[in-house]
DNA sequence: TCAAAAGTGTTCGTGATACACCCATGT
DNA sequence: ACATGGGTGTATCACGAACACTTTTGA
């Protein structure tokens, strides 16, 4: 597991970390209707990146993944996915880490280890919005939500990076029944309808998607849910884990 | 494109690659009902592995995963796709490698390069079988074909890589129609059943199956083959790519 | 009692499955 | 002619889409 009470510092030369190679995570959360990213944000430079890191000589690289986004998060046992490797020469641009060491206070060396050509390895992992709690880690001054729908402008080709993590999104919901993911514990048919919708960017059709989630042996029904709406109170689901299946 | 004419050779310290990333490709090939892929073996060693290479410091990733495709096989313009990156510390094994390069007369120092832990970017690929002129690379001895369903031990975690590889290539196959790479230009729906079968390792139903695929569109049916058999002569198909269907 | 939302029933069309039948071909 | 493999027609079934109807709730 990933040690919280001290999370890992980049180091002035980059020693203790394998050279080359990095992670950036497009970590999804779900919120009124929203699909959302973890952005961060670098003050005084008005740079936005995703969350990212490297990866411990001592570390199996998908832990480094699991590090960052604990450290990002504050969550443990996130669902994480790797998928795709980002390895253009052409995204290998220091302009903005420059900026952003300069806003620091910090003077780049010309072949700082951080300014160099780096592979990154993508993962996307999707995480309970009412849990996570945004860190900013040690270059960044804050970390936050933003609307996938109305993203400011990402440093290098992290909007690339962003694109490819939705597309493998969508192929992989229905796949793999991972957008339980994405809410509470406990949740209406609507809340889920209207995550995959969200998602798939489409409509689902209302009684036909009830009945597939329902059909899938997957779901928990538990008592009704009370909104004081003036209409029939909705049901609420939990998703049956593997854990309890047994 | 890769220059076949000067392929890239091994530095005695890495210098010119990226340090700590590698390649490894799962090259499939069907020939006589069988699923195959490329291997090479080291002489006086016994030693067998997936074709791999490293990355230039000024080459695109996905250029060099090409640059060792096309190395191997002599094929240009192959299917190529990433599928996972393989990080684990437990990977890392400098035994088989120390002893390839003992059996090539070379000493390998304490810290050689090669020797230390590498990421490793997982690609399979799909070529023709008919066309793919198997090359060794610089340290192995002889290149080949291997049955998928008869392979001899690999080193490191290859296995791994190649189950990871296989698993990715069947929920593929539907999804994006790339089976076609893996058979000559013109082929009988019998071929093409066949390969299916041998992929997902199980029974298509004739008819079913035929119309299946006639129904996607991409196949042009072409003159009839006589085989000489006593029976009816199947009709020979083409695969229509996306340029021929503008 | 009414509107809105939730749950369920019913019909319809599509596509896969399974089986049957006919066609072509060389022995 | 006939055995063998290839191509196509057809009945059946499962499943999702679309629509309708009923139920529940608070104003």
């Amino acid at each position: 597991m990933s040690d919280q009470l001290h999370p890992v510092e980049i180091t002035p030369n980059g020693q203790g970390f394998l050279p080359g190679i990095a992670i950036d995570a497009v970590i999804f959360g779900f919120h009124q209707n929203q699909l959302k990213i973890l952005l961060l944000e670098y003050r005084n430079t008005g740079l936005m990146a995703l969350p990212g890191g490297f990866i411990l000589a001592t570390e199996n690289l998908n832990d480094a993944a699991r590090r960052v986004l604990s450290e990002r998060t504050g969550l443990d046992d996130i669902y994480l996915e790797q998928f795709y490797v980002f390895g253009d020469l052409n995204r290998a641009d220091p302009a903005p880490m420059r900026a952003i060491m300069t806003a620091k206070g910090l003077i780049p060396a010309e072949h700082h280890w951080l300014l160099g050509r780096f592979i990154s390895v993508g993962y996307y992992a999707l995480v309970d919005f009412t849990k996570a709690v945004p860190i900013p880690d040690s270059l960044s001054d804050s970390c936050g939500w933003y609307d996938l729908s109305n993203l400011p402008p990402l440093i290098q080709d992290h909007k690339t990076i962003v694109q490819k993590a939705l597309n493998t999104l969508r192929t992989d919901l229905d796949r793999k029944l991972i957008g339980f993911n994405l809410l509470p514990e406990t949740f209406t048919m609507a809340d889920l309808q209207s995550l995959y919708e969200t998602i798939l960017d489409q409509k689902q059709h209302r009684s036909g998607f009830q009945r597939k989630m329902l059909s899938l042996g997957i779901l928990e029904r538990l008592d009704k849910h009370y909104s004081g709406g003036a209409h029939k109170a909705p049901y609420l689901y939990r998703f049956i884990t593997e854990s309890q299946q047994l």
